[in-house]
DNA sequence: AGATGCACTTAT
DNA sequence: TAAGTGCATCTA
């Protein structure tokens, strides 16, 4: 008897919360199945999208096309599936974007070179002090490559750290001090020596791989810890996934696992190219790849044995996806790839790792949704010294350098040891105010403060990158200005005229468009480094003797309930920079409790203060937000209306129109915040069905 | 008439 | 997303 086709349901990469139906061609019934790519014709045209589902039934009543190819690699399991539609359905983002945005196209075989250094590192200081001038990049290249020592390196991922390295690779090569090294050649090292703290720790947490679960832990030095539970994982033929918050801090934590076992470890994140990523993909897949060390993006490998996560930093905002859609969260998606997980075959272990936890999570172990486990050094190291600056009492007030943090900066260097300074703002003043009518110099098209670049003499809308050359009011016209405020580049300034003699270099967005080449070589070879607070994390630099905060007051007066929590985060990672040395907080406001915990080393004192705060406001963990994102239309007034209307009947607060600080043009957004996930999950998948065009924003930061 | 621009619709 | 549509405006 005659059968009827079966029916292929695609979620293509079209910003429209429906997905599409084909017919499955008798020829592709057998390779059709859930997770595989497949094109289809759309309006004439051919697309690739994924197939979530298979049918009998289709709801369309118009004759369906039929799917073209199906494509076999790379592809989803049926757990990625469940997991991609459960972010599509909690961060109210179409299926077919959440699915199709990270699963990569195509697939390189590639033969890739590894590399290894032939020299010790302090045989090879001195080769790299010989190479500086006559060949900087060489020089360059073989610092890279001789601090991870015993490990290889890939000349891909040199070229990433790098630039284009080829030459250099060849020279140094002809010069005997590196090798080409073929991946099974690896030496293996034995796990890393632990204290007994740290062994009563792994040991609690191994425990709990037999039923899974959620485990922060608090604490710094952790990377033992991880080696040990990564290798219980290992020893169980079953897969590790380590997250960390940003690419800077992978190469590190990767070649300190490569080191230790081999090629089945691999590195993963959106800056991949296409087809190495597709590789990666297919190894994890087929079981060969059993260690991924990578950022948020990593979390859509389909893992097949996936036993453990470790999401190391898990208070770092990098894990919220905020430039695209989904905005979702990774420490969260953990949480459901767990449960998944669960149901498919078995619960993997989450571990969660940090200093200074986040709110969030550290309530969560009091709900016993988290176990806590605490390493006896929180946070301070015994030979970490941290003092707070009262700017209140100091009389030469108009220098961003007090006497104090000077003195110190004299000393450390004294001593030879570095110095890293933490600004919040970049450009020279980031407040322009007009004498005549008291206001601050905004961008017409922002809305957003001008700020004052020293070395181009003009004024830069950091959004919209506009520069605006006449130095007068925009709104009054008056060339009366007042230049306030502490910004990067006068940092850098007055640390030359304080210390002539030091070499500085200053890291933010404006340095980063220079060569890779040169920043990558001379931030490890600056005595005095200056940079935005992207510099203070993980733990990137050696033989630093002093950290110092500039303005603690810039973190502190946020327009942000969390402005606090992160302002505790910012100082305990600056700690985790130093061995031994000074922490130095400059600030209006010593009294501040973010400040004060943190100089008495007490992350629960902060908590209590804190989660205290919460609960009087209203604000999360007890609330629950989503951010409604009304892009600049003259029909905003409408819409606010409409969606006022719509969320009437629901159990939520409506707050705003806010102008959102730091985005462009006139975006405005609301907040919806009600007591339970539910409500607001509710409220904001009504108005999705009823206006179409919304960006909704759940849970943001 | 034909070209160009723009808002709006909608796909299986 | 991006092709297709309708409608207004511009050009010679």
């Amino acid at each position: 008897m005659e059968q009827r086709p079966l029916i292929a349901k695609v979620a293509l990469s079209i910003p429209v919360h429906k997905e599409f139906d084909f017919i499955i061609p008798d020829l592709l019934q057998s390779v059709a199945t859930i997770g595989k790519r497949a094109k289809v014709p759309l309006r004439n045209r051919e697309r690739w999208g994924v197939i979530i589902a298979i049918t009998e039934e289709s709801r369309v009543s118009s004759d369906l096309e039929a799917l073209i190819t199906v494509a076999d690699d790379p592809s989803y399991t049926v757990a990625d599936v469940e997991f991609c539609r459960w972010m599509s359905d909690r961060y109210l983002a179409p299926l077919g974007i959440v699915i199709n945005r990270p699963l990569p196209q195509r697939v390189t075989e590639s033969v890739k070179r590894y590399y290894q250094s032939t020299v010790g590192v302090t045989e090879a200081a001195l080769v790299i002090d010989k190479l500086k001038r006559r060949a900087p990049r060489q020089a360059a290249l073989l610092q890279v490559i001789s601090t991870i020592s015993t490990s290889m390196i890939s000349e891909a991922e040199l070229s990433g750290q790098l630039g284009e390295v080829r030459r250099q690779l060849i020279r140094l090569r002809e010069e005997g001090l590196i090798k080409e090294v073929q991946p099974t050649t690896q030496t293996r090292e034995s796990l890393p020596i632990l204290s007994i703290d740290e062994t009563a720790a792994v040991k609690q947490i191994c425990a709990k791989f037999t039923q899974g679960g959620r485990v922060l832990l608090h604490g710094r030095d952790r990377r033992g810890i991880y080696h040990h539970v990564v290798a219980e994982a290992i020893k169980r033929g079953e897969s590790a996934l380590i997250l960390v918050p940003e690419r800077l801090l992978l190469s590190q934590i990767f070649h300190s696992f490569r080191t230790q076992w081999g090629e089945i470890v691999e590195i993963y994140h959106g800056g991949l190219s296409e087809g190495e990523r597709g590789r990666i993909w297919n190894r994890v897949r087929s079981g060969d790849c059993l260690i991924i060390v990578g950022t948020r993006s990593a979390i859509f490998l389909p893992f097949t044995n996936l036993r453990l996560i470790i999401i190391d930093e898990e208070q770092d905002s990098s894990y919220k996806q905020q430039d695209m859609l989904p905005y979702y969260h990774a420490r969260e998606a953990t949480f459901m790839k767990g449960e998944i997980t669960r149901k498919h075959r078995q619960a993997p272990l989450l571990l969660l790792g940090s200093v200074a936890p986040s709110v969030e999570t550290f309530h969560a172990t009091h709900t016993e949704e988290i176990e806590l486990i605490r390493l006896k050094q929180q946070a301070r190291k015994s030979d970490v010294e941290i003092k707070v600056i009262d700017l209140r009492r100091v009389r030469k007030s108009d220098l961003c350098i007090s006497p104090q943090l000077r003195q110190a900066i004299t000393a450390t260097l004294s001593h030879g040891k570095k110095v890293l300074l933490i600004v919040n703002r970049r450009g020279y003043f980031p407040v322009v105010l007009c004498k005549e009518c008291g206001q601050s110099l905004r961008c017409p098209q922002c809305g957003i403060n001008l700020v004052y670049h020293f070395t181009t003499s003009q004024l830069l809308c950091h959004l919209c990158s506009t520069v605006y050359h006449q130095m007068r009011c925009s709104q009054c016209h008056s060339r009366a200005l007042r230049f306030l405020g502490v910004g990067t580049q006068r940092v850098e300034a007055e640390i030359n005229r304080l210390f002539p003699a030091a070499a500085t270099i200053r890291i933010d967005t404006d340095t980063m468009r220079k060569k890779k080449e040169q920043l990558s070589f001379t931030r490890r070879d600056s005595d005095i480094v200056i940079g935005t607070p992207m510099v203070a994390k993980g733990s990137q630099w050696t033989q630093l003797g002093l950290v110092g905060v500039v303005s603690a007051d810039t973190f502190l007066g946020r327009p942000d309930f969390r402005a606090a929590e992160r302002t505790f985060q910012l100082l305990a990672n600056s700690v985790s920079q130093i061995e031994s040395g000074r922490i130095i907080i400059q600030t209006y406001f010593p009294d501040q409790y973010a400040i004060r915990y943190f100089a008495l080393d007490d992350y629960d004192g902060f908590y209590h203060e804190e989660i205290d705060y919460r609960k009087q406001f209203f604000y999360p963990p007890f609330s629950y937000l989503a951010k409604i994102i009304l892009r600049d239309n003259d029909q905003q007034q409408k819409k606010i209306e409409m969606i006022k209307k719509i969320l009437a009947p629901f159990p939520v607060d409506l707050l705003g129109p806010t102008k959102t600080p730091g985005v462009k043009k006139e975006e405005k957004y609301l907040l919806v915040k009600g007591a339970t996930s539910t409500s607001v999950c509710e409220a904001t998948t009504a108005l999705l069905h009823a206006i179409s065009e919304l960006r909704i924003d759940i849970d943001p930061l």
